[in-house]
DNA sequence: GTCTATACACCGATAGAC
DNA sequence: GTCTATCGGTGTATAGAC
């Protein structure tokens, strides 16, 4: 049951112009509002182009999300050998926009494809962090307890996520001293 | 510009049935599929009920979610007078479906309604949750260095969201480094 | 590579009968 | 309290001309 329509290449102007507008209107509008003719008039294309350029809606969104985990990989690459990448790490979480990764993380509800490429991409940076805290910790000469590198890892990320997410919602209860502990803790690798 | 459409008692059999329905289906299917035909059908109802009982469906889903809140408050409110509030703090937020609150939190990007109640709630529980943990540093004589009762709380939510969540994706990386980090926490209020 | 035209399903919401 | 009927709008996706 192929369909014979005809598509167009994966990297150019016009399909990059469209990952673009897919990523803006999901931060901004949620993906409620990722729709073809949404996305296609942020892009200032008409909204058939979606589908010369792409199988389907599905194959947007995800097309989306591996081009930005893939560029979450570039920066991890880099940070890991960083001068300081523990700090590294927690600067480039904190850089990262916390109303995308949630809706892209409530959209692996129902979206096969975003919930493999999730998996795939935390579980390997994960590991890869914790590795390098790890050294990071001998080379300090800080103790494994009671949070083990792998244990920051994750810590890092549930911390950063939610400290970016609610601070966009309006919430600010207990931030600064979320914020004095993490500084407390990165101070251990100065 | 007021509507004459009559509108339907708050509490009946029906308008519950369509909160229960709208709560399953969010969990299930995300909040793109919460529609007033699917809620409808979930409920075993006709999908112009759900104008009888909600002004819109808008309305409906902030409904959903103030009784959801309500009772977050409610077991918020008995473990505040546990014998281990910590304790009880924690296995109250492993109880929760993680699933469910971030699509609530997603749908809040696209939902005033639904923002500021969570702001209001989030802030509210934080605070009753931070003074109770206070209380418990200084009877079992726990230093607030370096986490502070309010830091703690956050923490707790944070690491209970990321944990449940990946859960459910299949990412499973340090999860046990982060059980044995809380379970020695809990253990200073044993 | 982009256009017009269009199919068909589903959406929120309303009016009025029973 | 629930029903039938219905409106205008929007969704994904396709076919074929330019």
């Amino acid at each position: 049951m192929a369909s014979s329509r005809r598509m167009g290449p994966q990297d150019s102007a016009s399909s990059n112009a469209l990952l673009d507008a897919a990523e803006r209107v999901l931060r901004n509008e949620g993906y409620g509002a990722a729709t073809s003719r949404r996305i296609a008039e942020e892009a200032g294309l008409k909204q058939q182009l979606v589908y010369y350029y792409f199988k389907s809606m599905d194959e947007l969104l995800l097309a989306a999300f591996r081009r930005r985990t893939q560029r979450g990989l570039e920066r991890l690459e880099r940070n890991l050998a960083a001068d300081r990448p523990v700090h590294a790490f927690w600067a480039d979480y904190v850089g990262v926009d916390a109303n995308l990764t949630f809706e892209y993380m409530a959209l692996a509800n129902r979206h096969e494809g975003i919930r493999k490429e999730i998996a795939s991409f935390v579980n390997k940076a994960r590991r890869l962090q914790a590795e390098r805290i790890g050294r990071a910790y001998k080379e300090k000469n800080v103790g494994e307890d009671p949070a083990s590198p792998a244990a920051i890892a994750f810590l890092m990320l549930g911390t950063s996520l939610l400290l970016r997410r609610e601070a966009e919602m309006g919430i600010t209860a207990a931030h600064k001293d979320v914020k004095a502990l993490i500084d407390w803790f990165l101070a251990k690798f100065d």
